[in-house]
Parts: C-alpha cells; structure tokens; sequence
RNA sequence: UCGGGGAUCGUCUAACGGCAGGACGGAGGAUUCUGGUUCCUCUAAUCUAGGUUCGAAUCCUAGUCCCCGAGCCA
C-alpha cells in the first residue's frame, strides 16, 4: 500500500471482498456481473453499477460477465440488447467471452425446478392471480396457505411438465416454492417460481411458453455461472433471504452472495426507465438518445466522453445511504476530462458585423493558433483576419456596464491570437438594433499583443466573415427546472421549455470545415461542442454544446443587476 | 399494526474508541491573450435524549425521521 498516494476509498463492498479473500471464500476468486433487463436503455445510474462491477473485477484481478436477465419476453427485445452492449462497450469495459443471458439457462432452471418439487419444497398452483393474492395477506395480517400447497409431489410434477408441454393456457397454473405463508417477509410467502407466458421471446422463440421469475431466475443464473459477489441495488435486499433461499436448497456448493447498493439520483434529472420511456413515447425529446437524455446513447450523443463518465463513478462512492447527487458534479467531472483533450476552435454563434476601416481590401493574414493554450503537443492551425469580421452579438454593448472589458465606443480589445482593435462607430438599422461595428486595428499589435506593452483586459473569439463557414448550434440546458422533478405534481410538468434552443447562421473558422460527425472541440470562451453524430455532415456542420464554459462575467452581471433593481435574472446553462 | 434498510458540511463521501477529512457547490483573492484553466484562502456537518468510557460519529438503551416491500415486473 502507497503511502503518499491519493488514498482510494474502501467502501463497503470493497471490504466485504478483502474480508472474503483474507478468509479464503470462493478460493481467492472474484466474480461479478452486470445484468440489465434488455426491455430499456441503460442511463447513468447503470453506468454507476457498470463501474462499479466491472470496476471491481478489474482492481482484484477476476472477472464481469454481461448477462441478460431476459426472464419476460413480453417486454423485452433485440432493440434493447444490442444498444446495451454497445454502451458498456462505449463506457469502456468487455466482457470478453463471457456473454451471457438468463435464457440460456432456461432447461437448467426448469430441472432445479423440478428438483425442488421433488423434495416437497416447490408445488403447482391452480387458482387465479386474484385469489393467490388474496390469500398472500399485506405487511400486517400472516398470508393464508394455498388449497394446493399439499398436493403430492406427483401430481405437481404432472401439471408442471403438461405447462411446459402448453397445455394450459396464461394464467391457469403456477409454480410457487412452499416456505411460509407468515412470514414478515413478503417474499418468503410462497413465491410464484413459474408463469405460463404464450409470448415469444425474443432468443428462445416459442421453445418454452412458461417463464422463471426474477427471484428464481437470478441467483441460480449467477451461481451457474459461479459469480461470488451478486451486487445490486437496495430494492432487492428483500429478496435476499428468497435469493439465498433457492441457492441453498438447490445445493450449489459456493453460493453467490447478495450485496446491496444504493441506486444513482442526479438533481434536475429523471432516471427512471418508466418515466425516460414516457419523455420518448410522448415526443417531449427526440429519442432516446436525445442529447439532453441522461441515457448512456444521449450522453454519448451529448458529447460526454466515458472518461468523465467513469471518473463521475468513482467520485460519488458506493454506499448504502439514499442520495441525490449534485449534476454539477456530473459536469465538473466533464469540464474537466474535455479541458485537457478538446482542440480550441473559434465560432461566433450570434454574428455581428465588424468592419476593420484601417485594414487593406484585399490582404489576408494567416495566423496560427495553438489548438490547445496549455498543450503544445497538440498543435496549431492556422485562422485567417481580414478587413470585415464576425463577433459575438452578446460582447459589444453600446454603453459599458461597470467591469465590462469587451467593445464598447471607443474601447480596444484583443481578438484571439491576432491582434488590438478599437471601437470608433457602431450602425444601427430602422429598428434600432445594432448591425456592424467600426473599427480600426492596431497594425503593430500582430499576434494579439502591443509593443508598448499595454495591458488590454478584453479578448474576444471572432471569425474573418469572408472565410467562415455557416454551421447550425443546437444549446442544450437541463431537461428539469425542478430539482427533483418527482417532487412536482407531474414530472412533465417541470419540463425545461428552453432545454433546447437551435442557432442557425452560426459561422465558424475555416479549419472546422469537414469536420466529421461527433468530433469534439472547445470553441474559446463559449464552451464544448461536438458535431452531431447524426445530422451533421463536413458540408453542412451541427454541432452540440455539451457544456458551456464557467461564465464569471454572467455570475457578476447578474449580482449588479439584483444588487441595483429587483428583478433578479434567471441566467442558467450547462 | 408487520418485515428489511438507512441517518456526518447545501450535496456526495471518509473515519472502524483517540485532532470530524476530501470532493462538488458557494464566497473571496492571485495568475491569465479564453471573464476558461491553474493556484491560494474561506464557508459549512456527526438526527434527538440518555448511558458506558480518561476519551464516542463510532459501543449500549430509548426515541425521531427517511427509504424499500403486498406484480403471474426486474
């Protein structure tokens, strides 16, 4: 152990593994597994649990098997399991070999089933939903044993191979394991282990028509495949005395043990894959990898990298306690890993005109510009400056506010790598809004800096107008204006009506031109975009804002502006 | 009225009977050709009440509050 090294945290999942290697359990191995329902997209909160079990098969040399819990083939789907591997995979980790799903081990199941009825521990149950959960009780009054919890094994053996066999339509059997009709726990009353399911299923077709539960179908699956530490979330901690049940009276020689974590919440955000179905289904985002979805596909649509995504996993720990985590947490982890590998560009997303009245006609001047200001490994590209140029809208005010160090009448400012300029006039249309800036440039001031030496506090992004290319900008801000949009009345109706704003007639520098679909930069002093994956073309640029910048000046503007009137600003953005 | 789990800065998370620490956020400052980055400083917590102990976030007792559980969902 390093004793100067940042120290890892050992949470408690990490503990109960060095517990279980020091005593010898399971002969020193380590085995997890991560295993989705392919009835959804997997989100951030997977990627917790993606981390977390590939994670810590990693850290102790032993292994993560993908496995499909693929039990109900009424709700689940190809559509789902191939965009699942295609996000674990993004998110970094390969299960190798070692793909699996529950349905592979339908026969094996069936045979413990059997198995259990043969020992008196399992029986086939022939009345409705409705009267079985009749007779399960509630948390307050014992559960009542069912008129066939005693019929010979015989007998149960028969019906259950006749429901195999289809004889029987949904609903009209079950098969329940016998344990105890009183037990506070909800879950040891007699569980269903079987349903009858005329459904295909989507690997197995219409081989089997009846169908494990869940509790029935898990930890078998994860001894058959000798997994030692079965870690889920704290909904299932119930379950474990059914889970640990199934496994013991089977006879597995080295039973998985259940460990339960507390689920990812994230401010301003939904991560329930009910209510992110509902946002698809309903048209309030554009699919499921809608850039402002917390899906794996939307993130990756977004312009999250998994580094940040993996780092965001690490940094918010494993730990028993129900918590929200702060999305800006999600964010800084982002800003952080996009600061150190974007290329800087320019792009001027609400253009103004800017005539340089003292520069030549026709010349032309080809500056390069380092494409990262702290990496020089990463280059340079060159960027054109001629006599008329695009600004941002929002970085000339006719009259300055205090602090205000960007153009203004009569004010210098630096343009990026290139050089001073001064305001001397601004054109305004019939409306009154203002359309170009006269300007005159400092000729010594080439490369961005004087040679006198005076400090000039203003540098702005700018694009020669005759050079640029036109690109579309789509800006996205948090989906929720609550910040737990459970706590509204209706999830829907805290919905960020400004989650989504597209800027068309952006320009950007020249050196962007053909950039390919979902390449990421920073355009200076705005924040990072990424192409998008799906609509942009080198000839025809969309690029996405995955986040903006930290904007000082905005958080200033503000505090003068509730400092001075009442009417306080509603400034956001991500 | 039952069973299971959980309570530490605003948020997330450490501590394993011995100085309540880190991160995010917030506030302030330094540096800066991005009002970015970086750096520095500050901010702020042990659910309550008793007990054990030289010493308690940690052990004990009694409360309080929160979460999960009555699908032929997972």
């Amino acid at each position: 152990m390093s004793e100067n090294e940042k120290q890892e945290s050992v949470h408690f999942i990490k503990e109960i593994v060095n517990d279980d290697l020091a005593s010898g359990k399971n002969d020193g191995r380590v085995a997890t597994r991560f295993p989705p329902e392919p009835n959804g997209y997997l989100h951030i909160g997977h990627a917790k649990s993606i981390c977390l079990n590939f994670g810590l098969a990693a850290e102790y040399g032993g292994t993560c098997n993908l496995r499909f819990d693929d039990t109900n083939p009424s709700t689940e789907d190809v559509e789902y399991v191939e965009s699942i591997m295609q996000d674990v995979r993004w998110l970094g980790f390969d299960w190798e070999d070692r793909l699996h799903y529950a349905s592979d081990y339908f026969e094996d199941l069936y045979r413990f089933a059997v198995g259990l009825i043969e020992k008196g521990k399992a029986y086939v149950d022939s009345q409705s939903d409705e009267e079985i959960a009749a007779q399960r009780g509630d948390f307050y009054h014992k559960g009542k044993e069912s008129p066939h919890r005693d019929r010979p094994a015989r007998e149960s053996l028969d019906l259950f191979g006749r429901m195999r066999a289809g004889e029987f339509e949904d609903g009209e059997h079950v098969l329940r394991a016998k344990i105890d009709m009183s037990s506070g726990n909800m879950n040891m009353r007699d569980p269903i282990m079987y349903r009858i399911r005329h459904a295909a299923h989507h690997r197995t077709g219409d081989e089997w028509c009846i169908y494990p539960m869940y509790d029935f179908a898990h930890g078998e699956s994860d001894a058959i495949e000798k997994i030692t530490h079965s870690i889920c979330t704290l909904e299932f901690e119930g379950h474990r005395p059914l889970y640990d049940w199934y496994v013991r009276e089977i006879g597995f020689d080295q039973p998985p043990r259940q460990i339960e974590f507390a689920r990812l919440n994230l401010t301003y955000t939904v991560l329930s894959k009910r209510k992110l179905l509902q946002l698809v289904d309903e048209d309030l985002v554009q699919g499921w990898d809608d850039p402002r979805m917390p899906s794996i596909s939307g993130l990756r649509r977004r312009g999250y990298t998994p580094e940040s995504i993996r780092a965001f996993c690490d940094r918010i720990g494993v730990a028993k306690r129900d918590n929200v985590v702060d999305v800006s947490l999600l964010e800084h982890c982002l800003r952080e890993h996009l600061n150190d590998t974007s290329p800087r560009a320019m792009g001027v997303l609400r253009p103004l005109k800017v005539v340089i009245e003292n520069f030549p006609e026709d010349e032309v001047i080809w500056f390069d510009c380092p494409n990262h200001p702290e990496d020089p490994s990463m280059g340079t590209r060159k960027v054109p400056l001629s006599r008329e140029i695009l600004v941002e809208r929002d970085d000339f005010r006719e009259e300055a506010p205090k602090k205000w160090f960007r153009l203004s009448p009569d004010r210098e400012v630096r343009l990026r790598y290139a050089c001073l300029i001064t305001c001397r006039d601004f054109v305004k249309d019939d409306s009154g809004e203002v359309v170009e800036l006269r300007c005159t440039w400092d000729p010594d001031s080439r490369g961005g800096s004087a040679p006198d030496g005076r400090k000039v506090r203003g540098t702005l992004h700018w694009v020669s107008a005759a050079h640029a290319v036109p690109a579309t900008v789509r800006l996205y801000d948090r989906l929720f204006l609550q910040e737990n949009p459970m706590e509204a009345e209706d999830f829907k109706s805290t919905i960020n009506p400004d989650s989504l704003e597209v800027l068309e007639g952006c320009r950007v520098e020249p050196s962007l031109a053909g950039t390919e679909a979902g390449s990421r930069c920073q355009f200076e002093r705005l924040g990072y975009f990424c192409t998008d994956a799906k609509d942009s073309r080198g000839d025809a640029l969309v690029f996405n804002r995955t986040a903006s910048l930290r904007d000082t000046w905005a958080k200033i503007e503000k505090k003068m502006r509730s400092g001075s009137t009442s009417a306080p600003s509603s400034s956001r953005g991500s």
